[in-house]
DNA sequence: CTGTTAGCGCATTCAT
DNA sequence: ATGAATGCGCTAACAG
């Protein structure tokens, strides 16, 4: 179905010229006559030329593919900035050989083996968002090395996060521009960096209104609906009054809500409630609901891989953390939608 | 930080034999001394040589990556599926080269040429999973070609879809065996194809015990939460008596639920509901709360990954429909799973 | 301006 | 059993 491939040669016979003119030409470098220039293209065109791309590499060192290294690929927020990653780095015409690490440090030196072999162009890293730092890969290269989805513990890397800081302060000022004052947190435990970045937006935003967060500090557990009940009947059980909550993330965000309507209380009319992570968003059909926080991790892969593009064609290379921003995702949850037909209680 | 890469000559120059004989004995090929076998595998070691993965490639005409053509990458369902199959490349050490058709057609034709110009070993078409069957660009490529999650109008080219219809089966047995004999089912309109093959499976287990269908037939709909509110008042004003709900995906079934308990209907004691999809799972956060059927996307990717770098091999390549199985997840929505600290009614 | 000559690193006949 | 020679397809440095 596919006749052997034409190469630079075949061209070159076919406009009478040598091959090295050829390959200057159709590559727009140096200079050529008019006369040839035309008939090389005419030529070129007319057999379909496509330059290999394999002899191309070989002749210029690079491979045009990068290899990414993930940590748990399969895992819910890595699907969207691998997905994100690879196709920016397809609009690049640039392949990518992914491992998973699956977290495991020997696994990832075998790994690193075969991507030298590749020649890979440079190389991805994408963590699993736990705010824990991640272990710098960097020095076993000589090819750009950018970090995504996880902060690298050798700040001459460059690494690509979420802005959790930021998700706070607009579930904060969110919060706040609808005239709730009395607001609560539930989350995990402060020792999770990314919980914890939350609350400090969440804490800058109170602060700049010069109102307290109830209770004084957030409900700290964990990531679970579980726990999400139980923090939900501490709060009431403490009597505090209080006419928002902002949830470490949309599971909590429904089980508080759960709990609340239980009780009594009306969201969003007594209670405004706003989660993080846009679940149901990435799950394709968000229902307007619930507003949350999207922390646009499609769009965190894709900034990590443009740039580490950039890097490998000169661009500038600079260590540090680079912050992806987030975005409010309105929902009836804090009545910032009008009640559609979405909502039950017609 | 990395010294120019050592290749077969250096190899050579140490263990004193020609480049041909290192080539040779490194790939385990023709016969050798045991004597100039160690000395090679001693320099090979000593020298930490890896072959360059660019000079085998153009040497042997293949380039170890494959072309990846989706028509919408960033989709919920398509992310699973591009993920799965990804990693299941990485783990044939073979790299991707990923294109977002975006579903256009003129998109298409410019990117099988780059994808020629690459010399892909294969091609992975990646569909958007709507029941209609995907344009076969195959017979464009001299390399295998398969599809996934959507079906090549060719029946020569081989495809891979999860199993609608079992689905629907698996979801109708499930209710019948909690004694569950009124069922009835809201989904989308049947021109879906996937809504249709999920109907016929639930048929097919309702025909199976003898049972009829509520309504005598689907209310079909869209993919929408609001046409689940609204389809569940229209069967709460139908008058009809029912004991379960099979709904065509996971947004409709919650939707539902929340009517049916608006309503005053307990879920699951009056009323048993399965969905499908199993977003909460994809979202890493199954909550055990809803009865789903799980699609196996991710797995779906890989198997066909596995099978198009089979047939890369050498190995079987047949066209027809190859079916991936489905799982029923089971939660409290059909009392599958003990009341738990994830349920507010404590 | 254009052609010649060398590689890039490896695999693969074909001699020896 | 081993080595020399050739080619994969392209780029690049140097001549003419």
């Amino acid at each position: 179905m596919e006749r052997k491939a034409v190469s630079l040669r075949d061209v070159a016979a076919v406009a009478g010229v040598s091959v090295s003119t050829v390959s200057k030409v159709l590559r727009g470098q140096g200079k050529a006559s008019d006369a040839t220039r035309k008939r090389i293209l005419a030529a070129a065109e007319r057999l379909d030329f496509q330059p290999n791309a394999l002899g191309q590499f070989l002749a210029q060192g690079r491979s045009a593919t990068i290899g990414i290294l993930a940590e748990n690929a399969p895992g819910t927020f890595t699907m969207p900035v691998l997905t994100g990653a690879t196709t920016a780095f397809g609009e690049r015409d640039l392949s990518v050989l992914v491992y998973d690490s699956h977290l495991d440090r020997t696994v990832v030196a075998a790994t690193v083996r075969k991507l030298k072999a590749r020649k890979v162009d440079g190389l991805l890293v994408i963590g699993d968002g736990s705010g824990s730092d991640m272990h710098s890969v960097s020095e076993g290269f000589s090819v750009p090395v950018v970090y995504a989805y996880g902060i690298s513990d050798d700040a001459h890397d460059p690494s690509f996060m979420h802005d959790g800081f930021l998700a706070g302060r607009l579930a904060g000022e969110h919060l706040l521009g609808l005239g709730r004052t009395r607001i609560a947190h539930i989350t995990a435990a402060p020792s999770d960096l990314s919980a914890k970045a939350r609350a400090d937006g969440l804490r800058a935003a109170l602060d700049e209104a010069g109102l307290p967060l109830v209770l004084g500090q957030p409900l700290s557990g964990d990531w679970t609906r579980e726990w999400g009940i139980r923090a939900a009947r501490r709060l009431l059980e403490s009597g505090e009054r209080f006419d928002a909550v902002f949830c470490g993330n949309d599971t909590i965000a429904a089980a508080v809500q759960d709990v609340l309507r239980e009780s009594g209380r009306r969201v969003p009319e007594d209670v405004a409630i706003v989660g993080m992570d846009n679940i149901t968003g990435l799950s394709g059909q968000h229902d307007g609901l619930l507003t949350t926080i999207d922390p646009n991790l499609t769009e965190l892969g894709a900034v990590a891989a443009r740039y580490l593009a950039d890097a490998i064609e000169g661009g500038e290379y600079e260590g540090g953390v680079h912050t992806i921003p987030c975005t409010l995702i309105p929902g009836e949850s804090t009545g910032a939608l009008p009640r559609s037909a979405g909502s039950v209680a017609a």
